[in-house]
DNA sequence: TAAATGTATAATGTCGACATTATGCCAGCG
DNA sequence: CGCTGGCATAATGTCGACATTATACATTTA
């Protein structure tokens, strides 16, 4: 593979995430500099700057002298991470609660109809990403830059977990209603309400997702 | 300076942030790979590696083909750096609310007072660390790694101002009592209220620390 | 005089090579 | 037969140099 032009180093981070997402990078693989400098075609210095971006997301994990290898997660962190990820949901779409107009609630409404459709039909692709433009509306009124940019990073990581199962989690009806439920809520203002809503939400997620990993 | 050994990367980070402290880097101003590398007698690369990490850290900002620079932090990314931080440690204690004992509860009280005591003496540097270890004995029963990994990113970013203002931001005896009514609440086991009072309390420091700044 | 353009400088991005260290294998010994 | 220790291999850590690009300054032109 020739890579074009651009700094390099979100290249290779592209190419190394693709591969985790098409499962040619496993879980506990060591990924060797060298080899990935000979498949594209450059040097040493770019690939580490982009492996030590992945550790800092928690993709891979580093161990000094020795590499980096393709990060394990175990059930708990897998469970913590979605709590942590309800956490920071919660609060931004609470924090901003008041700010969701007529047109916002019924976008949201519209796609989490389509993602009932999308379900049903098998388009998984499609789900999960009208799942993640949900996902991102309900941030969008959030004006909190720190709590946004936390939850950009875990989404690097649960969106690997999110590719493999969630499209499998819920069955299409129960998609839609668990959404419907949220905006429900926030269209009737109450802001503790919809903090807990969406904590719940992930906790159950979660604690599906990790049920799905077992069974691999 | 001379650096002794095991992997450089940390030694400059630490060093950097000493910088940063000490206020000989100031926000905006443009951080040298070359003067770094003279200054500890050691290549780019490792200092590069560095810089990445602060870059994630936030204290540093990165442009790309241009260079690393001193963050400026507006007083708004203050407030939200604050906030996000009750966000997390209002849910950490919150959710290990439980798995405090005697014990606990009376060595943070025992902190609390030798806080006023160091507030009232002048001894800022004693009254930082222990305040840092109050917050840490905190996040000591919060089992949820993610939240504990995000709290001490923040940590960085919010010691250096931390550093700088927060001895004088309360008075000696507004200290001690603060944290006397987190530990009382804690006691109760009363979890919704702990949240709550953290994530305010840290509300009011930001706006302080924001105060503090603008006198600056 | 002010704006635009070209040029010089110096920084970052990338490279290839060397130094250092972890790991697996094999021989030697108890 | 199992264990210990050294050796070979191959990876990471670090280096110095070159290529490329941004920035400031000088020069030209309207």
């Amino acid at each position: 593979m020739v890579i074009e032009r651009a700094t390099y180093k979100d290249h290779v981070i592209k190419y190394i995430y693709n591969g985790m997402q098409e499962n040619r990078y496993k879980a506990g693989d060591k990924i060797l500099e060298s080899h990935l400098a000979k498949e594209l075609g450059i040097s040493r210095a770019p690939i580490r700057e982009a492996l030590a971006d992945l550790v800092r997301s928690g993709l891979l994990e580093y161990r000094p002298q020795v590499g980096n290898f393709v990060a394990i997660l175990t059930p708990q962190e897998i469970i913590d991470s979605y709590v942590a990820r309800g956490v920071l949901e919660g609060f931004a779409v609470a924090q901003g609660i008041n700010n969701f107009d007529g047109d916002d609630l019924q976008r949201l409404e519209d796609m989490a109809r389509k993602m009932e459709d999308y379900a049903q039909k098998g388009k998984r692709k499609a789900l999960i990403d009208i799942g993640q433009k949900f996902h991102e509306e309900l941030f969008s009124h959030c004006t909190n830059s720190q709590v946004v940019l936390f939850t950009e990073q875990l989404s690097l990581k649960l969106h690997l977990l999110f590719y493999k199962h969630w499209a499998r989690v819920y069955a299409p009806e129960e998609i839609r209603d668990r959404h419907l439920e949220i905006i429900d809520v926030i269209r009737k203002g109450d802001s503790v309400k919809v903090e807990m809503m969406i904590r719940n939400h992930y906790i159950d997620t979660g604690h599906k997702v990790v049920e799905q990993e077992r069974k691999t």
